[in-house]
DNA sequence: GGCAAAACTTAAATTTAGCTTAAAAAAAAC
DNA sequence: GTTTTTTTTAAGCTAAATTTAAGTTTTGCC
């Protein structure tokens, strides 16, 4: 599953990521209305999580916009304030939840539960092809023969699948998979590549993962 | 979309032009102030990242420089201070945005296309008679039939098309192509207009490269 | 038609990106 | 504290992309 939050304020931002990150969530962050928003139409998500104060364009605004794009993405609004007024015009303008800050973790992630079970009934499994991954319970299916992943391998595949044919870029995998954000210089991604490569081989499901010379890996539904 | 960037340290800067090119952006790197001032006078980008602590010439300064030459290139200032006074200062200065180190590649991404598509509104696709390029996801299509092309192959299509209905002088090829702005006697367009002919003709989209003799070649609509 | 300049084509050389492997380093399990 | 597993680094290798160079063809002009 694939979040956007977006929230200024740096540690709640951080908060959230690591702890979703825990949950198996593929997060990213943006820091004002204005670059939330366009993440949010240049990127497919299954939740945003939207802080109703925020620089640049506020959080009702982005809402607007997404609907207006005609976006049916479940987004959850945080707030500091808890005055029914508030409550109301933010789901007036298209939120589907809301939580005040502060608030649990699990609560948040409750609520977070209930608006993804909503929309997709796909229990949990992502696939291309014939090969099934399952990010709750860290399996891997080719068919059905189990596959045993290390958890970077299982990150990587599982970003994979989630963009798929889509062309995942060099910068956007180490990004996303190993949270680096500043280093050209390693060849980590080519290892897990061929890690990838030789154990979906091994089970019959070769030939998934595409490389695009000079950009990066694609994973193709056809 | 061709974009400078104007920071010292190479690390970063490497990490941005690498993350860029495989976003399909034609990116140039300036270490110093008072180079990037001059490389951002003398070539025509659709937008500078400009780090806001760099030698030679403070970022302020390149921007102040580059709007008083009338241009109104968007600007994006890179900064790790975070103060909200810096931030003014730089906005007051000419940049239409910033960012704040350490960042969020997916985001820099974000606030480029913002910046971008305020200026022109960068369709995705481009076309000339039922040829079509996405730069976006670098495929190409002739009619419905996929082609594939090299990295430098599309760039040159890219730029021809456009540049449609409008001769592509040597030079302004070899410049905004390979990103060669001195005069030498290469012969690598010659070989790479050959390349795309071939290509091309070989799902019937051939003679869509016309040679203007003396002077370059021309994408025509009709 | 003959000539020279420009463009085209081809093949070979060079460079670069990605793949693979092995070994070192780090983390996890025992 | 030791062993095992996972992750990262580094190096050599391979294949693809790019460039160079040389020979051929086309074009425009006298």
């Amino acid at each position: 599953m694939r979040l956007l939050i977006i929230e200024d304020e740096p540690g709640i931002a951080r908060f959230l990521k690591d702890g979703l990150e825990e949950e198996y969530f593929a997060v990213d962050i943006a820091h004002d209305g204005r670059t939330g928003l366009d993440m949010a139409m240049t990127n497919e998500y299954d939740l945003l999580i939207v802080d109703w104060m925020i620089p640049a364009l506020s959080g009702i605004e982005v809402c607007r916009q997404v609907r207006k794009g005609g976006s049916t993405v479940p987004i959850l609004f945080l707030t500091a304030k808890d005055t029914l007024e508030d409550v109301v015009f933010g789901l007036d303008a298209g939120a589907n939840d809301y939580i005040k800050k502060p608030f649990e973790f699990e609560e948040l992630l409750a609520r977070i539960r209930v608006q993804l079970r909503n929309t997709n009934r796909t229990e949990d499994a992502l696939s291309v092809g014939n090969l099934t991954i399952n990010p709750v319970t860290h399996q891997v299916f080719c068919a059905s023969t189990e596959l045993t992943l290390t958890p970077k391998e299982f990150a990587l595949l599982e970003y994979l699948i989630r963009n798929k044919d889509r062309v995942c870029t060099r910068s956007r995998i180490i990004e996303h998979v190993w949270d680096i954000h500043f280093d050209s210089d390693t060849s980590v991604i080519d290892v897990y590549i061929t890690f990838l490569r030789r154990k979906l081989e091994s089970v019959g499901c070769g030939n998934i993962i595409q490389t695009i010379r000079g950009v990066g890996y694609i994973v193709r539904e056809s």
